[in-house]
DNA sequence: GCCAACGTTGGC
DNA sequence: GCCAACGTTGGC
């Protein structure tokens, strides 16, 4: 995303694109995957809250009744290093965000459906890690918070723009993006590697990140964490690497 | 640079 | 609607 959305996704301004490669979904499809989305497969989608029956305030409740998850926690990728696509440089580290007037950016060139429709679920206040992928140390550098929420992706419009998508309309926008605030860089780098250890760990303990979607999901540019995963992953900041 | 994972396309 | 071909993501 430039973040890549992802897969990439990133933010705009001057120029840093993705591509945007091939769009051509039926209608069907395309409609389809607006309608039903995204619960990230298997999770068990505990809801935040309450363990007896329902409706709690709270978040996540998964219900009986086919309500979907409801996520307060995200994790959206961007590249930190120079990569051309189609004659523009896609970079966008976290040092990029922070250089942004306000610390601020919109998360531009998300083509994805269910990535976008992550996108769609934010909310403003929410945080997120801020991953950088697609580099010599893939993993979590700091923490951004939405302060804008889904909005047209103007970039969908533009014919120069790598992501441009001609099957879209102003009067029916097909792409999403949100703008994001810088928060903080986050105590230390956690690399993918040690992510993934945990992973591994968890996946056949039961641990808490046994159903992370950043493993689990392996290219969705723009993903949710429940809030122990959150929490479990801020908490390998206080650890020495 | 390689290549596994996986989403999309399009023939049938 | 199946599925092979193809393209992209992104770790290594």
């Amino acid at each position: 995303m430039s973040p890549q959305g992802k897969k990439r996704s990133r933010a705009t301004l001057a120029g840093k694109k993705r591509p945007a490669a091939k769009f051509a979904k039926s209608k069907i499809q395309e409609e389809e995957e607006e309608l039903m989305m995204p619960v990230p497969k298997e999770r068990s989608s505990k809801p935040v809250g309450s363990s007896t029956g329902k409706a709690t305030k709270k978040a996540a409740c998964p219900s009986a009744q086919g309500s979907k998850q409801v996520y307060s926690h995200w994790l959206m990728k961007s590249e930190p290093e120079s990569r051309f696509e189609k004659g523009a440089d896609v970079k966008f580290g976290i040092e990029d965000l922070k250089a942004q007037p306000n610390q601020t950016a919109c998360w531009d060139g998300v083509r994805n459906y269910q990535a976008r429709n992550f996108m769609r679920d934010m909310k403003v206040g929410q945080e997120a890690f801020f991953y950088h992928s697609n580099c010599k140390e893939p993993g979590i550098a700091g923490i951004i918070k939405i302060v804008k929420e889904a909005y047209p992706d103007h970039t969908q419009f533009d014919k120069k723009d790598p992501h441009y998508d001609s099957s879209s309309t102003k009067e029916n926008p097909k792409w999403s993006m949100v703008d994001v605030q810088f928060v903080r860089m986050t105590k230390r780098f956690i690399p993918l590697s040690e992510l993934k250890a945990h992973y591994q760990v968890h996946r056949a303990s039961g641990g808490l990140l046994k159903d992370m979607t950043l493993f689990t999901r392996q290219r969705l540019s723009v993903q949710p964490l429940t809030d122990e995963e959150f929490e479990f992953v801020l908490s390998l900041e206080e650890k020495p690497s």
